[in-house]
DNA sequence: GACGATCCTGATTTGATCGTCAGGATCGAT
DNA sequence: ATCGATCCTGACGATCAAATCAGGATCGTC
């Protein structure tokens, strides 16, 4: 070790970061697609297109592999809430806010998933993330809000509430995709239907939660 | 079997039906808790506090289980969406709908977490609930809001993207209870809490859907 | 081309859970 | 009291997936 060079370890590095950017997709994916129980390191290593035993090589353990692709995922989560512009109006940036979550549910379903189970079976394994990261982050969007609803520029609704409805309506897209997939009767979601579903959702919401009609 | 009496086999039924009550309300709760993989027998055995064996004796398999509990929670899940009264104006008619909707996912949050896990999952074993069942049911409500949209009583929306909408918003405080409890900073959801929530998304989204403003 | 370090993997072990089975307990009918 | 039918269960076996491990392959350095 105290003879390598700066060369050779960064040669590693890339080797080792492109093997586990591999698994870590294809973990993304299965444990999407069957939840963290079910899925098997077998199929996770299939689909990166090598053995098991070089998975467990890489991430040690199933748990480790699942807390690796919950990290990742969760940073993408939190990005989101920065999406909000505090400076425009809160037309603007509620309906900028509303069509960056609607694109990362149709640009990452995989990723809204492994949330959505998550939270579903509890939340206990990201109750540390949602109390120190999400939780903070989040505060100052509905400080914001509660700005803009005493100023009158937001109808008097709980900033909590509005943003429950925005999350619910967004993500239910990634999350019940294939009810929605159902229900419409088409193969698979298109991005043009995201955003005919982004405007109808913006619509009805802005027009729910902002002051005086628009037409 | 030629010689039992009614009375002799209604007493057994009774015994039957409270065995397979008691491990259908602890397998619905195991399964909501933690999904039907990571679920187990014994875990459900030990809340319907019986042995494992009797378990088995009753429902065979863990999956002919899972499948029986699955039932149950569609049954439910299918006879909301016929809580829409089709006589009244749209106004009373959606918000009686999302009240009702509410209701159920404060009454009944394993039942709506089941549900949703398994579409969460791509939702193969209730594809055919789904055609035969659920989207008859709901192609006529859909046709209802079409003709509500047709006279103007209701805004120019895609009925779907509508219940969809609807569907997000109510059952999310079922799915992410854990969610909006960690965000309200409260130990459990309360009643009064489901009321208040069931307003504020009453009175958004019906002031987002419905034509003119109402204040 | 020998070295140290890391990468990689087939074979095997370990552990957990589903499901079976043989047989005892219970109960109503006669 | 005995009988048939069903209820019920402890003990066991089979299965399946996670995780280990020993050892070979590869690579940059000297």
């Amino acid at each position: 070790m105290a003879t390598r060079t700066a060369a050779a370890t960064a040669a590693k590095a890339r080797i080792r970061d492109a093997a586990q950017g591999r698994i870590l997709d294809a973990a993304a994916e299965v444990f999407s697609e069957r939840g963290p129980a079910a899925a098997t390191v077998a199929e996770i290593a299939a689909r990166a297109d090598m053995p098991t035993a070089t998975v467990h090589y890489y991430f040690g353990s199933k748990t480790a592999l699942y807390d690796a692709v919950l990290s990742q995922v969760l940073d993408l989560w939190l990005s989101e809430i920065d999406r909000i512009d505090t400076q425009g109006p809160p037309e603007e940036a509620l309906s900028a806010y509303i069509r960056a979550k609607m694109r990362v549910s149709f640009a990452h379903p995989a990723a809204s998933r492994i949330v959505a189970g998550e939270i579903l079976r509890g939340g206990a394994k990201i109750e540390s993330f949602v109390r120190d990261e999400l939780l903070p982050h989040l505060q100052a969007k509905l400080d914001l809000v509660e700005h803009w609803r005493r100023s009158n520029r937001v109808r008097p609704v709980d900033p909590r509430t509005l943003f429950f409805l925005i999350w619910a309506s967004t993500e239910f897209y990634a999350t019940y995709a294939s009810e929605v997939v159902a229900v419409r009767g088409v193969e698979r979601l298109t991005e043009a239907e995201f955003e005919t579903a982004s405007d109808a959702i913006a619509d009805i919401i802005l027009r729910g939660a902002l002051p005086r009609a628009r037409d």
